[in-house]
DNA sequence: ACAACATATCACCAATTGGTGATAAAAATA
DNA sequence: TATTTTTATCACCAATTGGTGATATGTTGT
């Protein structure tokens, strides 16, 4: 019985807080980051706006919350873990782009939070992003700094460019009709072009 | 007399107009497009808001008029059309694409009105996009197609991919302070191996 | 059952938002 | 000079913003 009744109100408060952060998600995904109003979010949780400054503290570490709980970095690590060959990490970055590039465009959530990062310098944000540097010094220090050696750095300003290339066009494909250098990023047709290109510049940077 | 001609533009509606296009300039380099406020921007003009209604037609209809009057790349084109030697547009590209990396990284203006781009659909935004890709057709269509034939729409994908990487590596460097691929993209030596690596990749396209 | 506590709602606040009609003040025109 | 037009300011509006104290409702432990 203790356990049961236990249960219970401790599920209602987390049910509360994760209505919340489903909220914030729900008018990221509707209306961008300019849409995170007070009202607006409690509105859509379907919650008094009194509970998120009882449980979160306020609208900005209700925020914060929300962009933790979305581990982008540890999911996209763990998908494009593959075989990896002793090839000096070609085979695992040109994966890891191409994966990058897919992920991207499909999850228009991470497209809000990479742009936020260009946007606004929470802390969150940054955590995100160290998250990220981690991440790429295993590949970087342990795989391709080794193979390149005295080229260590200008291989990482090339998936530096690409990386950030992956995440532009994403982005750019998603809130634009528009062409880019006359490719049209939604099709599957243009989409193949850069993926085409993404494959052809590593593998002339391992030549 | 002299006086009264002063006097005289004073009161000026082509002056207080460009007051307003100021504004909004101002506040986009200090607060970013959130920051875009009708009063603010008003009380940055030195004008009543009345004024902006009368003028411009609303909020909407001053920025798009601001976003108009910043033809970027028509600045940018006159800008980086240097020598055009017959080497099917490698040397042109290279200059353009390290024009551009210098140019952005400088112009936290056009970084704004980039940004806007991937957050906003605003028409005037659409236009200078449009504007882009017919620049760009010019380079593609009567340089790069030709010379790469079969491979032109690779060729395509790689300027876009290196455009785009430019881009966002240059408005990451002003906003974070964090590193990307453990290269410091706001210290000369980081942004040397970046354009170390657009001249690298570029020089393995065209071999 | 009942006190103590957790959960949730409500009414209300001050500040800010976008927007407009009335009107003053200057300039142009007659 | 007197009148009309342009330029600019002011006062005010409704709606929305972020934020909080008082209070109700339900749950738990004794």
């Amino acid at each position: 019985m203790e356990q049961e009744t236990a249960v219970k109100t401790l599920r209602n408060k987390e049910k509360s807080k994760q209505k919340f952060l489903d909220a914030v998600e729900k008018i990221l995904h509707t209306k961008g980051f300019a849409g995170l109003k007070v009202n607006d979010i409690a509105r859509t949780a379907g919650l008094d706006k009194k509970l998120m400054y009882n449980y979160f503290g306020g609208k900005d570490e209700l925020i914060d919350e929300y962009i933790r709980s979305q581990d982008f970095w540890s999911n996209v690590k763990n998908e494009s873990a593959g075989p990896m060959v002793n090839d000096g990490g070609k085979t695992f970055s040109k994966t890891m782009l191409l994966s990058q590039f897919d992920y991207v465009f499909k999850n228009k959530e991470f497209q809000k939070i990479i742009l936020w990062g260009l946007i606004e310098n929470r802390k969150s944000l940054k955590k995100l992003a160290d998250n990220r540097e981690e991440n790429g010094a295993m590949l970087f220090e342990g795989i391709t700094d080794p193979h390149f050696k005295e080229n260590a750095k200008r291989y990482r300003a090339v998936i530096a460019l690409l990386i950030s290339g992956i995440y532009y066009l994403d982005i750019y494909a998603t809130t634009n009709d528009c062409t880019f250098c006359g490719l049209d990023l939604k099709s599957v047709a243009g989409r193949s072009e850069i993926e085409e290109a993404i494959s052809f510049l590593i593998d002339k940077t391992y030549e």
